[in-house]
DNA sequence: AGAATTACCTGAGCGC
DNA sequence: TGCGCTCAGGTAATTC
């Protein structure tokens, strides 16, 4: 399931093949997603020359001349560069199709990706407008995070799992930036003291920057069967419930927040 | 008003 | 075989 740095990785991996490539086609095997395919898609799209891909937590943003194509891929969304002409399969919604003869297909069985457009600045649309500070800038701080927490009552897990406190950190690695800085993930926002949040926010760069690291070192978008799937990392403590503990030996624990888990380590935490 | 919580979209995989 | 349940991210809706 895609998460920040899946979403960068892929950014990588498609940039170098759609910057300054023209879109001479646009196919959609399936306009049902979780939100709607824009009808106008093809319309805008066609003729257009990609300028950048940029990313905003999870969105991937596609820039042209006209506008921009938004890009969530959900949970089970991944993008592809395929051969031209390559057959549609299961669960290909949408396909660009490139003067260099290259496809940019988006596959995605649970459908809880989305694709938006917009012809006017993409950091003021709605979806993005938002969303706070990428965490792997200077904006996402020790002191920042501080200040953002002081009086929340939320426990610390969804609050870093908020977008509007920090972008594009999901349920895996908010479990696993706990763990890393020794936080239970139970804890109210507000009671973090500044060393607490400067261990977060230290940790939440330290995970997803090394998952960055390891999945642009493995990935491969030109191979047509290339998967895109979890990055061959260690979890230490996400979905290992019952396991014993990578630092103590202890038993990982299962936790809930409405219908979220977390895992954790009640010994390594506190 | 602003914060916290809940529902919703989807479909694979599971237990029974 | 088939039903009911779980899970995921992010937004909208609702409650507090």
């Amino acid at each position: 399931m895609p998460e920040l740095p899946e979403v960068e990785v892929t950014r990588l991996g498609i940039s170098g093949h759609l910057v300054g490539n023209k879109v001479v086609g646009v196919c959609v095997h399936s306009a049902k997603l979780r939100s709607m395919v824009p009808p106008e898609l093809a319309g805008v799209l066609t003729g257009q020359k990609i300028q950048s891909v940029e990313r905003r937590g999870k969105y991937l943003i596609l820039k042209c001349s006209a506008g921009s194509l938004l890009v969530h891929l959900g949970m089970t969304g991944h993008l592809r560069i395929v051969a031209g002409g390559r057959a549609a399969g299961p669960h290909d919604h949408f396909d660009l199709l490139f003067a260099s003869g290259v496809l940019l297909r988006l596959n995605d069985v649970r459908r809880f990706g989305s694709l938006h457009w917009t012809a006017a600045d993409p950091a003021k649309h709605k979806l993005l407008s938002g969303i706070g500070p990428e965490p792997l800038t200077g904006a996402f701080s020790a002191e920042y995070l501080y200040q953002k927490s002081r009086g929340r009552k939320v426990a610390v897990q969804p609050f870093i799992m908020n977008s509007a406190v920090v972008a594009g950190v999901g349920n895996i690695y908010a479990a696993e930036s706990l763990f890393a800085c020794g936080v239970l993930p139970t804890t109210p926002a507000g009671s973090l003291s500044a060393a607490d949040c400067a261990k977060l926010a230290a940790a939440i760069k330290e995970v997803l920057s090394r998952s960055i690291a390891t999945g642009s070192s493995s990935m491969d978008f030109c191979r047509e069967d290339g998967k895109l799937a979890y990055f061959p990392q260690t979890l230490g403590v996400y979905d290992r419930e019952g396991e014993p503990c990578r630092e103590c030996g202890g038993k990982i624990r299962r936790g809930r927040f409405g219908n979220r888990s977390t895992f954790f380590c009640p010994n390594c935490q506190h």
